[in-house]
DNA sequence: GCCTGTGAAGCTATTCACAGCT
DNA sequence: AGCTGTGAATAGCTTCACAGGC
């Protein structure tokens, strides 16, 4: 079977993260396993991506039954996962930073937010959604304390930076940017933004130019 | 001079509104010229990827001050955008909608959010950033009447896709969905997805798989 | 018959590299 | 000398298509 073809690409870990994410919707459902057209149709993909994917996470399918939801996401869980949850802070407790916590507050199995940070003092020292909020200022005594390595970023723009190099400072790995800035950072520490506003601008200009042909 | 090839694809069209974003931010700074590769720097691509992405814009660029800003954000407009401002709906006014709404309420030059919808009975009649708030009841006549023709979906996993099926009976053209799942639509309905846990799944993969080589 | 796993083909996107201009 | 615009080359991703199994 020879050896298992290097790193796997961003896409498809994002592809992974929503299998995963519709494998634990059809286990609550009390499915227990599923063809790849199925987990195609309900993860927007096609079925021969899907199986090229879960090959890569040594998927064990049958051609009876498919795959056995339960192992595949035990397949996916090594693959993806780290051995510990990750420790994640969450910088900006504004409206976009709570509806994160809500989001992310009945935990998931590979992560947990620990701390909130915040600039604004009347948030400061209170809880949210039972996380801790800290001021801005602790970021870097708090990331180092509790060995936080990777940050969700919800700040306006022009905050965005300073906040990244505070985080940089105290030795995170990994930033999640929700603002619409693209951060600098030192090649080591890996830098993910999902700037809203390009999705939407996306949307509008698809919506909006669909069945167009070129004259 | 030969025809302009064929439609953009969804990559370009991120990276033109990010170069958008960019763009006026420099402007903002009283900045008149740019290089490909100080755009590319500020906005995350290389300065290649920038002149392909510009050409397609009919991009004038001079070897001497490289790009004009006011003429390129002129080009990427006539490029993206339609001739009037596209009216858009927000489906959802918890955290996350009122986050999106701050987050575009002073208005962009290609938008406006029109109305929000709601489920819940304390917030619809009243406004939010200046927006009328409707029950999610009235979708169909609010969308209808007032040629609404995209929608930013900001609520629950389990509500998206009902009101989904509301929006695509009101007419609508394009979705952004931000919940985690992906919604069944017609063909002629763009549909696109950003589930924040795919970005933060993706984060932590990367952060803490850096630099692992392939024994 | 209908499924998985997978080499090979096909396609799309990005980068290279250089002509032409200032 | 340094930049844009662009054909050509490369790299990366997705789909095809079929062998093998239940």
């Amino acid at each position: 079977m020879s050896k298992d073809g290097g790193r796997p690409s961003g896409r498809t870990i994002e592809r992974l993260s929503m299998y995963r994410a519709v494998l634990r919707r059809l286990q609550r459902e009390g499915k227990t396993h599923v063809f790849s057209h199925e987990l195609g149709e309900l993860a927007g993909a096609t079925s021969a991506q899907v199986r090229r994917d879960l090959m890569g996470v040594g998927g064990y399918g049958t051609a009876a039954h498919g795959y056995d939801i339960k192992q595949l996401l035990e397949g996916i869980k090594d693959f993806m996962d780290t051995a510990e949850r990750v420790k994640v802070a969450l910088v900006g407790v504004g409206n976009l930073g709570r509806a994160i916590l809500t989001f992310f507050a009945r935990g998931r199995p590979n992560m947990e937010i620990v701390a909130g940070f915040e600039k604004d003092g009347r948030k400061t020292g209170r809880e949210f959604e039972g996380i801790p909020c800290y001021h801005i200022d602790e970021i870097e005594r708090v990331v180092r304390e509790q060995d936080i390595e990777v940050a969700i970023i919800a700040v306006p723009a022009e905050a965005a930076q300073p906040v990244a190099d505070s985080l940089i400072r105290a030795g995170i790995r990994g930033m999640l940017s929700l603002a619409p800035v693209c951060l600098q950072a030192p090649d080591d520490v890996y830098v993910e933004t999902t700037d809203l506003g390009v999705f939407v601008d996306k949307t509008i200009y698809f919506a909006c130019h669909m069945g167009e042909d070129d004259p």
